[in-house]
DNA sequence: AACTATTTATAAGA
DNA sequence: TTCTTATAAATAGTT
């Protein structure tokens, strides 16, 4: 868009690139924010410029949210990926402040998984967490249904055991008693 | 872009807001690519549909280094937000491997909350985490119905605002016609 | 920052 | 989903 084509390679003209990084950055952020509007989208973007200046876009559930949420959805694809303890040794590399930081939004996590500290959520948030709930919750149920009856049936082995070895007993009697 | 201009507002047929999330969602990935590749950035770019399926582009210093980097960047103004944090504060007397337990068992504690890794749990352990879900369940749901509710009066305020002043003009009118 | 000639993105229709 | 096409938008190069 614009006099000429473009290739699509780093712009080696330092101020060229500038120019164009002020110009298409505009651009990328306007339409991150029209897509989540047009089409209820949750949008996380992020960008840092060369010289490390940060810029951001996030929907209204603000950023963090997107991407703990981010987090979540990705963390049974990464659990496969890195078998031995991945969060702890991926956390052994962070600075001390990284690790405290990292507690604060697990904790907070966790309090809005026990429906605490619901206030400062959307109703999309509070929505996406019932729903994460409600399977959890099916989940929980499952297994505890699958242990009851494991226990069930075991119960069951044991008093069929008994019950032979008693019926034995009684045999053995009833010769005695003759 | 496109025959006719559109309404920055939410496209309320499904399908063409489908439609146009899937068009934009593949426009907003590729300018996201390109920013990163002409003007060497870092980009991270997440876009959760409305049906909570992900799309994702980084640039290939990969996803998780950029969001790392971005809770560094933004963990300054986090800190003075949650200075006043019991649990945390009580963390900075930790040593750094207690730190790293102290997550572990953090994050375990999320993945029970949500449902994964029910294995190792007990039919007891089970019920608790049952009875924890159920009521942060009830809770969630009763914090959501209270937004619901106060957005419906929110608008009711203002369709009872606008009749009324289309009474206005009405009455202005028949004068008029007189 | 502005200005435009062009290229791109995309809304609507099929 | 995919293609086509008319049009709206973005933006490269220039001032």
């Amino acid at each position: 868009m614009g006099r000429g084509r473009v290739q699509l390679k780093r712009i080696e003209n330092k101020i060229s690139r500038q120019v164009t990084f002020s110009k298409r950055r505009t651009g990328l952020l306007k339409k991150a924010h029209e897509i989540s509007v047009l089409c209820d989208a949750d949008v996380a973007l992020i960008v840092f410029s060369t010289k490390g200046k940060l810029f951001e876009f996030s929907t209204d559930s603000c950023m963090e949210s997107i991407l703990e949420r981010y987090e979540r959805y990705t963390y049974a694809e990464r659990q496969q990926v890195a078998t031995d303890s991945p969060q702890v040794q991926g956390s052994w590399s962070l600075e001390y402040p990284k690790l405290v930081a990292r507690i604060e939004v697990l904790q907070r996590n966790i309090r809005n998984l026990s429906g605490e500290e619901l206030d400062p959520l959307s109703l999309r948030e509070l929505q996406y967490l019932e729903q994460q709930l409600d399977t959890a919750l099916k989940r929980i149920r499952t297994r505890k249904n699958q242990l009851m009856h494991e226990s069930i049936s075991q119960l069951q082995k044991k008093v069929r055991a008994r019950a032979s070895r008693a019926s034995e007993c009684n045999f053995i009697w009833s010769c005695r008693g003759r």
